[in-house]
DNA sequence: TTTTATTTTTAGATAAAACTAAAAATATAA
DNA sequence: TTATATTTTTAGTTTTATCTAAAAATAAAA
């Protein structure tokens, strides 16, 4: 049953993987179109394409979302890019905000054994440099307790261990100010009004932007 | 000036670069399809596409030559494959007979930090794990001055410093033997009727073909 | 040098993945 | 509930890289 899929078809598996995380309905096309910039006919031909070889449930105007042979397929994808963001960060000393794009080229390199071997080189690591999970050889993949800096109150602190946003200028934004994975934060300050926030990082206080903290991962 | 080329396009630059090697005239539609099982009209298409590019010289039904452009990015791929096979093997662990289907794919990784940062990790290895020369960033190769065993005499000796062919056959065939780069060899007898050799390596003596000897370059 | 064989090119077709523009379905507002 | 807006799909093109079959050019043999 060694089945390859087109690098398009992988990008598209990946994206539903990531819009439907929990979502109970489908993901809708147009979704999908923005998250992949491209066009909602293009992502039309795609579903059906992707419902032929049962990696999607996919019913006109319903939108759609991966059958078990779909996320077995994206979690192995996810799981390439996620070893090599390591690779690429630990070895070749990359910054974090550097290594997502080249591992959205290395994930799609198809050999089992490469990855496998790299893992076993990396020392079979649990998270990437985001703070997400990394999946292991089965699809088994550690669900982070976490939640997000904008759903805590007053007085809640944890530590920093994912970013939701992997643009490079909002890891660039978090590296100004020496947030980081791993890093200790507490909330000082919400206001009602936008939800914005004062937060305790170290010595320092910061004022962030609802948006900011809906990109925040905490654990508690 | 920092122009990309399809997948197909690199391949097609490898290929004829691969061919070339100090053959004064072009190299032909139907060596060109053979060596990248493909056929002659698809060639044909591909060198008309890249002549417009000025990657290589052709002229009609005389065949292709690279132009120094053309040179440049073959040699920028050329690194890149033979870079990710000193990995593949030192890190990874990967037997010299499997590393090279792998590299083919990773050779299209689009990112000069990322080999230029491999390259690096690696201690700037000078040659491949076949003993082909790794040509640095600037393109510039050292030109090994290896013969063909093949064309060595009764009584020359030298050591194995790499192979033409690089199948898993034939690298199996080697490994069977404990033949390797870095194995001194020495020519015991030739035939003149069909230049089978009978070589002496370390302790023990093999009777080889024309064509092996054809595939194992020698230093003096 | 004419004939035959081989190589190379042209012409037209196909498949994958994208696009535009228009039609159809669904959701929202008056 | 009808009208309007939004979303999604269909139909038809485009681009890249391939292919087959036939025509043209070149090379080899008689």
């Amino acid at each position: 049953m060694l089945i390859m899929y087109s690098r398009s078809e992988e990008n598209y598996l990946k994206a539903i993987y990531h819009l439907k995380q929990r979502a109970s309905v489908g993901v809708s096309t147009n979704a999908i179109a923005e998250a992949m910039e491209t066009k909602p006919s293009s992502v039309t031909d795609m579903l059906r394409k992707l419902s032929d070889k049962k990696l999607v449930n996919y019913v006109k105007y319903k939108g759609a979302s991966l059958t078990d042979k779909g996320i077995k397929a994206a979690l192995g994808i996810v799981r390439k890019h996620r070893i090599w963001e390591v690779f690429l960060l630990e070895k070749l000393d990359f910054n974090w905000d550097e290594v997502h794009e080249i591992a959205e080229q290395l994930e799609h390199i198809k050999s089992e054994e490469l990855i496998n071997r790299l893992d076993k080189f990396l020392d079979f690591p649990d998270y990437d440099p985001h703070g997400d999970p990394i999946p292991d050889k089965n699809g088994n993949i550690k669900s982070a307790e976490k939640k997000l800096l904008s759903e805590l109150k007053k007085g809640n602190q944890g530590v920093l261990v994912g970013v939701k946003e992997t643009s490079p200028e909002f890891l660039q934004f978090l590296d100004k100010r020496a947030i980081a994975i791993g890093t200790p934060v507490k909330v000082l300050g919400k206001e009602f009004f936008d939800g914005s926030m004062v937060i305790q990082v170290k010595s320092e206080q910061f004022f962030i932007s609802k948006k900011i903290a809906e990109n925040l991962y905490i654990q508690i």
